[in-house]
RNA sequence: GCGGCCGUAGCUCAGUUGGUUAGAGCGCCAGAUUGUGAUUCUGGAUGUCGCCGGUUCAAAUCCGGUCGGCCGCCCCA
C-alpha cells in the first residue's frame, strides 16, 4: 500500500457526491414525514448475538458477511449489516415505545457487510429504512410500500423500477410448504446444481430462484407456494394486493421472490431495476411478525423495508442547484474590515455570501466566477469614503453604484 | 469465497513488433501596464507508467505475485 487508500469496499463521499447522497435521504425523510413516520437512530454496532439470532444463523449475512470483533471487555460485537434487528432491539430495550402502537419509524445510516465489492455493492453502504411495529394488518404492508413508491417517484426513478411481490405465508404455511418442497428436491437431489444442494440444507425456498438451467427445469415441476398457503395467508396476501391496486401502485407477482433473511413472513417485496448492473434490487423488505418475540420481546408484528442509498443515487435525478452566492470584493485592509460587517448583515438577511481571505481584485473576481456567484460587491477606498459599493451583476457584466445600507434590498430582489 | 477484464499527470485517455529526456485534451498556475471574472492569446508546472520481484544489454510495454477497480457467480441494499 504505497498510496494511502481507504479500506476495500469503503468510499469517501466528496462534496458533489454527498449532495446527491443527501438528496436521496432528504427526499425519503420528507416523504416518510408526510406519512407520519418519525425518525430515529440506533447504534451502528450491537452485540453479535442480536444479529445471529434475529437474522438467522444459516443466512449468508450472518454466516459469512458480518464484521464481528471483540471489544476490550471481551464482548462480541458486530457492525450492523441491516437496520431491522437494531430497531427491534431498541423497541424491546425501550418499553415506552410499546405504549403507543403502531410505532412508525424512519431511519438512515451506514451498514456493513464483508462482501466482494462490485457495482452497487460496497462493504460500507448506506440505507434508508422504514418500519412499522405493532400492526398485524395488511394496511401496514400497503402503507410502507406506498411510501417506497412515493420516494422513488419523487426521486424520478419510479418508472425505471418494478415492484415484485410475493407471499411467504404465515409460519404454519411456510413450515408446511418448506417440508413439502424439501421432500421434492430431496427426491431429485442428484439433479440439483452444487449451489442448490447447499441451499437444500440451508433454505430450500432459495432453490426456487436459482439461475441454473437444470434447477430451473426441476423448479417448473416443483410444488408451488401459492397452492400451499393456508386460508389466513391467502386472505392476507389478497388484501395486500387489493390495497396496492386501490392505491394505484402496480406490481408483479414473483413466486421466486424469497429474500435472504430468515425472519420474513407473509409479504415479501422488492423494487428492482435493470439500470444499475447485476445488483438490481434498489429497495426491499417484508413482514417479520415473529422477530420481536424471537428476540425476547413481547409478541409484536413488524413490517418494513430498506433501500440502498448508493443504488438509489445511481438512478436518481440531480438535486436542485444550490443558490448562487454573492461575493465580496474589498480592496485594501480598511475595505476588507468593512466588508466583514456587510457580509454578515447580508447573510443575516438570508443571502449566501462568500468572502476570500486574501487575493487581488483579479483573483477574487476569478474565484467569484468559479463559485458561479451571481454578483460581486466591490468596495475600494473611494467607495469606502463615500459609503457605497459597486454592485456588479456577473451574468450581464453590468455594474452600478449602491449605498452600503441599501445592499440588502438591492440583492434581495 | 470463485471466474473474467483492467490499473499511464487532478480528470479523460494516447503511447507503434520491449530501444534514448513518456505525450494530448481538459483542469491548474503565471502573464497580456493603472481597481474588474467567465471569452481570446502567450508561457509554465505536474507523473517513483498502482506496488514488489523476475526475464533482458534495455521494460509503461513480457512473466509472476500483490493491492485496488470493474464485470459476472453466490447473495443482497
Amino acid at each position: 500500500m504505497s498510496k494511502l487508500q481507504p479500506v476495500r469496499g469503503t468510499h469517501d463521499l466528496l462534496p458533489d457526491e454527498y449532495r446527491r447522497f443527501s438528496h436521496v435521504v432528504d427526499t425519503a425523510r420528507d416523504v416518510a414525514r408526510l406519512y407520519g413516520y418519525r425518525e430515529m437512530a440506533t447504534p451502528i454496532f450491537e452485540f453479535t448475538e442480536l444479529f445471529a439470532r434475529g437474522i438467522g444463523e444459516t443466512t449468508d449475512v450472518v454466516s459469512k458477511e458480518m464484521y464481528t470483533f471483540s471489544d476490550r471487555g471481551n464482548d462480541s460485537l458486530t457492525l450492523r449489516p441491516e437496520y431491522t434487528a437494531g430497531i427491534c432491539r431498541a423497541f424491546i430495550s425501550n418499553g415506552e415505545l410499546a405504549q403507543q402502537l403502531p410505532l412508525k419509524v424512519f431511519a438512515a445510516g451506514p451498514m456493513f457487510r464483508y462482501e466482494r465489492p462490485q457495482k452497487g455493492r460496497q462493504r460500507q453502504f448506506h440505507q434508508i429504512d422504514v418500519e412499522v411495529l405493532g400492526a398485524p394488518e395488511p394496511g401496514a404492508d400497503i402503507e410502507v410500500i406506498s411510501i417506497a413508491a412515493d420516494i422513488l417517484d419523487r426521486l424520478g426513478i419510479l418508472d425505471r423500477c418494478v415492484l415484485k411481490l410475493n407471499s411467504l405465508g404465515d409460519p404454519q404455511s411456510r413450515q408446511a410448504y418448506r417440508a413439502i418442497l424439501s421432500d421434492y428436491y430431496l427426491a431429485h437431489e442428484s439433479r440439483l446444481s452444487e449451489d442448490s444442494k447447499t441451499r437444500l440444507q440451508r433454505n430450500p425456498l432459495r432453490i426456487l430462484d436459482s439461475k441454473d438451467e437444470g434447477d430451473k427445469a426441476l423448479n417448473a415441476q416443483a410444488p408451488s407456494f401459492a397452492d400451499h398457503l393456508n386460508e389466513a395467508s391467502r386472505d392476507f396476501f389478497a388484501a395486500v394486493k387489493d390495497g396496492l391496486t386501490a392505491a394505484g401502485i402496480p406490481f408483479e407477482i414473483d413466486p421466486t421472490l424469497v429474500r435472504g433473511l430468515d425472519y420474513y413472513t407473509h409479504t415479501a417485496f422488492e423494487f428492482v431495476t435493470a439500470h444499475i448492473g447485476a445488483q438490481g434490487t434498489v429497495l426491499g423488505g417484508g413482514r417479520y411478525d415473529g422477530l420481536i418475540a424471537e428476540l425476547g420481546g413481547p409478541p409484536t408484528a413488524g413490517i418494513g423495508w430498506a433501500g440502498g442509498i448508493e443504488r438509489l443515487m445511481m438512478l436518481a435525478n440531480e438535486p436542485m442547484p444550490l443558490p448562487r452566492p454573492v461575493v465580496m470584493v474589498p480592496l485594501g485592509a480598511a475595505a476588507e474590515a468593512k466588508a466583514l460587517g456587510i457580509a454578515r448583515a447580508l447573510r443575516r438577511a438570508g443571502i449566501a455570501v462568500e468572502q476570500d481571505y486574501r487575493g487581488t481584485m483579479k483573483r477574487r473576481m476569478q474565484r467569484a466566477n468559479k463559485l458561479k456567484a451571481r454578483a460581486a460587491v466591490i468596495i475600494g477606498d473611494d467607495e469606502l469614503a463615500r459609503g457605497v459599493a459597486q454592485l456588479k451583476d456577473l451574468d450581464s457584466g453590468a455594474q452600478h453604484e449602491v449605498a452600503l445600507d441599501k445592499l440588502v434590498v438591492a440583492l434581495k430582489g
